[in-house]
RNA sequence: UGCCCGAUAGUAUAAUGGUAGUACAACUGAUUUUGGUUCAGUUUGUCUAGGUUCGAAUCCUGGUCGGGCAACCA
């Protein structure tokens, strides 16, 4: 632990408050999900920043609901999202909701009538809007806005106690219509909404919006540092300029770049639509960038967590290669994933010269990986294996080191064979290969002397149990869906899922655990999907093997 | 056209006036009973033009490029 990590921009302002003695040094962050849709690897950065700088300066976050908008929030996501939070391996201090400061959001908007810095504006939608003028020329004061504070007061009591329609009046801050911010030419503070909330029922029929709303709630927690993503940078000033009218605890908000990765989408709203345009199975597809998808793909907390911290922050508009992901995956599953063999594309091999009949129990470590090896299990061999279609080849290449007529290729943890013949059917495709066996190079206990540059993968015929296996690729054929001319789902790509429905697996695979990793040798890593049965196993890839064969191939 | 944010290898991210470093990717080789892993090595970078300074990725000025802002969304 030699090598000091250097800070990042918000490690070094915390510092610095820290140093300065500001809050008596206290931090205290919060991780602020709507709950309107299903966590994705985004919000893991955020939540591990959050959550992550909450730990390492002695303090705490809190988990807030912003539950702001009763039309869009369901209490499905709140379960989710607290779910995979906690599955993440973080645990907030104090779990809140924005909800439950409505009496207190109510009280601090009528403070702000009775100092002249809010009325109610009875225009529609389209006409404050055109009164907030253009970023280049001012915007224009409504009929409304000198409105005496009593009639205000009144009038935003009555807007409580559901005595107009929704979008009938609107509560606005009363700034300045010529701020070059726009966020600051009179932003709406209220709105009415006749709709029942997931927490507070029908007690209310006018919500805050998220600006009358956030930085409060900050504040009735005293949270120190409210860190939140780029497009926030603009409402930063209402942020401050509503506390300091208020006079309530200065919160602080902080900005850093969101992230974004290459082959997918990252907002709640377009994975919502693929959701719903079935596009994909669900929320929790293996395809998906959320946290279930990516749990249900086999991915690890700390593999999540692990990426998190190698992104960085930073301010700078970002593109993650996803290989980065995938490579976080791999250094994880290659330490922890118990290796087993699986032929998914089959054909046969016949071991010409091993007795019919006979069998015999062969050991295979659980991870070479590990000292010792983790234990083993039993694999049983005999006459007839199946072996993987890509590793015979008629006319194999020099560089080939599999089968082929005359080619030798260790079986994993059993003999070395040679190919002698192979058998094509009607349509001229190989559908057996034929080979002796050298009975004295068993793994292990080799004396044969002989040395072979390949070795494949295999399972016995008699022995095999089988098992859907589904392969995913990226869900967009293009690095960024968002950058092409029509709609983002056109670069949809069709292979994104490949279902093998009959791979032969070895025995042993039958006792496979929901949760745990897998090696498939020479394939990749797999995981049991939560579909799968016992009478019916199904295992999703969870990512490949890197392969440099493949690439030798491509380049020809 | 107003305001705001940003710009360092292909992608991210450090260097906080003093040797441009790290990770992933790519490439070469070694090892290997997984064409995996591991190990060794190679290639590639400070948007631009001025200025300040003994010295600038860093400070200043102008420009260029990218992003954001005019939801009764968050």
């Amino acid at each position: 632990m030699s090598e000091e990590r250097s800070l990042n921009f918000l490690e070094e302002i915390i510092e610095e408050d820290i140093k300065l003695g500001k809050h008596d040094g206290r931090v205290l962050t919060r991780f602020p999900p709507e709950p309107n849709g299903y966590l994705h690897i985004g919000h893991a950065k955020s939540i591990c920043l959050n959550f992550g700088l909450g730990k390492k300066y002695h303090g705490k976050t809190n988990l807030r609901f912003d539950d702001t908008n009763p039309v869009t929030e369901e209490v499905e996501y709140v379960e989710s999202i607290k779910n995979d939070i906690r599955w993440l391996g973080f645990q907030w201090d104090k779990e809140l909701y924005t909800s439950d400061y409505f009496e207190t959001l109510y009280g601090y908007a009528v403070t702000l009538i009775k100092k002249g810095f809010a009325y109610v504006d009875d225009s529609t939608a389209d006409e404050i809007a055109a009164s907030k003028g253009t970023p280049t020329e001012p915007g224009t004061p409504t009929p409304y806005r000198s409105r005496t504070v009593e009639e205000n007061l009144a009038l935003f009591e009555d807007m409580r106690a559901g005595k107009y329609p929704d979008g009938a009046k609107v509560l606005r801050a009363k700034i300045d219509l010529a701020n070059p911010n726009m966020h600051m030419r009179d932003p709406l503070l209220y709105r009415i909404k006749h709709t029942h909330h997931h927490r507070t029922g029908d007690k209310w029929c006018i919500y805050p919006m998220y600006d009358f709303a956030h930085g409060q709630s900050d504040s009735i927690e005293q949270i120190t540092h409210s860190v939140c993503t780029l497009e926030f940078i603009p409402h930063r000033e209402l942020y401050n300029w509503l506390i300091a009218q208020l006079e309530i605890f200065p919160s602080k908000q902080y900005e850093f770049a969101r992230l974004n990765m290459t082959y997918t989408v990252m907002s709640k709203r377009r994975l919502l639509q693929l959701v719903n345009e079935k596009h994909v199975e669900g929320w929790d597809d293996p395809r998906m960038p959320t946290i279930s998808g990516l749990r249900r793909r086999g991915y690890t907390p700390a593999s999540i967590r692990n990426f998190c911290d190698r992104i960085g922050v930073a301010k700078r508009e970002n593109v993650i290669d996803v290989g980065l992901l995938e490579f976080c995956i791999r250094e994880d599953l290659n330490k922890t994933a118990w290796r087993r063999m699986a032929v998914l594309d089959p054909i046969k091999l016949v071991i010409t010269n091993y007795p019919e009949g006979q069998e015999e129990v062969l050991h295979g470590e659980n991870n070479p990986e590990v000292e010792g090896g983790e234990g083993g299990r039993d694999i049983p061999f005999s006459r007839e294996l199946w072996i993987e279609r890509e590793d015979f080849m008629e006319n194999a290449p020099k560089k080939f080191f599999r089968l082929g007529p005359g080619l030798s290729v260790r079986l994993k943890h059993a003999y070395i064979v040679t190919c002698e013949d192979f058998v094509k059917d009607a349509d001229g495709n190989v559908t057996e290969v034929h080979c002796s066996y050298v009975a004295n190079s068993k793994s292990g206990e080799d004396t044969s002397g002989m040395k072979v540059k390949g070795t494949i993968h295999w399972v016995s015929v008699g022995h095999a149990k089988t098992a859907t296996v589904r392969i995913y690729d990226r869900l967009f054929s293009v690095e960024n869906p968002m950058a092409t001319d029509g709609d983002f789902k056109s670069t949809l790509n069709p292979d994104s899922l490949q279902i093998i429905e009959k791979a032969y697996i070895e025995p042993d695979l039958a006792g496979a655990e929901l949760g745990k990793g897998y090696q498939f040798i020479r394939k990749g890593y797999f995981t049991l999907d939560t579909t799968s049965g016992a009478d019916h196993l199904v295992f999703n890839q969870t990512v490949g093997l890197r392969d440099t064969w493949a690439k030798e191939v491509k380049k020809g």
